[in-house]
RNA sequence: GGAGAGGUGUCCGAGUGGUUUAAGGAGCCGGUCUUGAAAACCGGUGAUGCGGCGACGCACCGUGGGUUCGAAUCCCACCCUCUCCGCCA
């Protein structure tokens, strides 16, 4: 969320962010509500501050053993003015709230303006996709020849997008699940969570998934309960309401969930194979940091989230998400895509953004520098580190032999117990 | 699921309608004393948000409503924690 008062001052640049985000909000009403509300709270005020003043004397007259009835007549009034007052007020803010709810965050300056992910700028790219003296199959089609996926009983046990991972399928996703925790963990410094896969409505709320995309959250029946659609939500909200010793950030946290997402609106798109389905597995990073600091930890950020995929040793490109790709909450944006040789282009696997103090604003979560200071808002920041079962095809895809079989990458061998090869049998 | 207890400032904890601008204690800061420290004593110290250029004002005792001239205190609903029982991975 940004500052009412920043909205107030700045309304033009946000008018213009939200073009240039290809966000149709219209602010038409907001700088009279906000005026509205600030001459509602003056006006409730004041008599608030009457009806203190003048009950401390009905107090006093009333232990003299004096008649205060003039006094409570006029304040009987005075109250009902304040709750009509109140009222009005209430409705106004709320009405204040519900439109900076819906405000996106304001981009960087040097984040590129464009219309969508055709005008994302490539940022770097590593290694060199293979050349096969064969056709690459499809990941979906490796797997089903290696009999370690099943969709179609997903199917019928649930419904479309959704997979079984099968033997060494499934053991495969779980080795890159747990060489993922371990890298960043060991090596990047993040402390290792494990999360509730359930949240209520004031966490998605606090990191922007709700009120704008409640129709792609799955919501459980009855209750104000959520499917996680990434672990960004819990681990971010793990601080929501809190003010953070500003000595012990940066704070890094990463943690494996399954993600659920509703998918509207995505109907017929990679409707086979890994990439797109309902839960889906994900490592994700997250940060806590000061201002000053959190454009250097988003670079850092990228950066571990790449050295999975150079351990791996998958090939991997680095754009910079232009104004019109980038998500809601997101001040900068950058997406890891991996090589995907069956298609060849490079897909998404990763996206890493810096909220600012968008999400800490929604979630009040600030920090002290010292003991005694104003406390500021943080800034969090977030990113896949990496989405799993996109891993798992990227693998089976760039590692895939002639005769069907795929190599596993070195790294993951001791995570898959010694197998090398997943060959049919 | 059933029964009970409870949610108050950094922490413990008192407070059942009106100087509560939340008692008392701990902690923290400063001082006295001391070679130094501890102890003792004296003094100081709630936090956050909102409005205002500011003096200042308003709000905040789990959350949201209500009663009242006035609510931490009374009423209603909800949330959370703890204990016991039942069930259970």
């Amino acid at each position: 969320m940004l500052d009412m008062k920043f909205v107030r001052d700045n309304l033009d640049a946000v008018k213009e962010m939200l073009k240039n985000r290809h966000n149709p909000l219209d602010l038409t009403d907001f700088a009279e509500l906000e005026k509205k509300r600030r001459e509602l709270l003056g006006k409730s005020e004041e008599l608030k501050n009457r009806r203190n003043t003048v009950s401390k004397e009905i107090s006093r007259l009333k232990k003299a053993g004096e008649d205060a009835a003039g006094l409570v007549a006029e304040m009987r009034g005075v109250g009902e003015e304040i709750t009509s007052l109140d009222q009005e007020l209430k409705r106004t803010e709320d009405a204040l709230k519900d439109i900076l709810l819906h405000i996106p965050n304001m981009p960087k300056a040097d984040v590129p303006i464009g219309k969508d992910d055709t005008e994302n700028p490539e940022v770097r790219k590593w290694g060199t996709p293979r050349e096969f003296s064969f056709t690459p199959k499809a990941h979906w089609e490796i797997g089903e020849n290696l009999d370690i996926f099943d969709a179609e009983r997903a199917a019928k046990v649930t419904g479309a997008r959704f997979t079984f991972y099968k033997g060494l399928g499934a053991r495969l996703e779980r080795a890159c699940i747990n060489f993922m925790m371990d890298l960043h963990a060991n090596k990047h410094g993040y402390t290792e969570m494990l999360a509730p896969y359930i949240v209520n409505k004031d966490s998605m709320i606090g990191t922007g998934q709700l009120p704008k995309f409640a129709e792609d959250m799955f919501k459980l029946e009855g209750l104000d309960y959520y499917l996680v659609p990434t672990a960004e939500v819990p681990t971010t909200n793990y601080h929501r309401e809190e003010i953070l010793d500003g000595a012990k950030l940066p704070e890094y946290y990463s943690a494996y969930t399954a993600c659920f997402r509703a998918e509207a609106g995505s109907a017929g798109r990679d409707t086979r194979g890994l990439i797109r389905q309902h839960q889906f597995n994900k490592v994700e990073l997250i940060k806590f940091c000061t201002p000053e600091t959190s454009w250097d930890e988003l670079e850092s950020m990228v950066d571990a989230a790449e050295d999975v995929l150079r351990i791996l040793e998958l090939p991997y490109h680095v754009v910079q998400l232009c104004t019109g790709d980038m998500s809601f909450t997101s001040a900068k944006t950058y997406d890891i895509e991996v090589w995907f040789p069956s298609q060849g282009k490079y897909r998404e696997i990763s996206s890493c953004s810096n909220c600012t103090d968008y999400q800490a604003r929604r979630a009040n979560i600030k920090f002290r520098r010292a003991p005694k200071e104003k406390p500021e808002f943080v800034h969090t920041l977030n990113g896949s580190g990496l989405a799993v079962g996109r891993t798992v095809a990227a693998i089976l895809e760039n590692y895939q032999e002639e005769d069907g079989s795929v190599r596993i990458p070195k790294a993951l061998i001791p995570y898959m117990g010694g197998v090398e090869v997943i060959r049919k049998d």
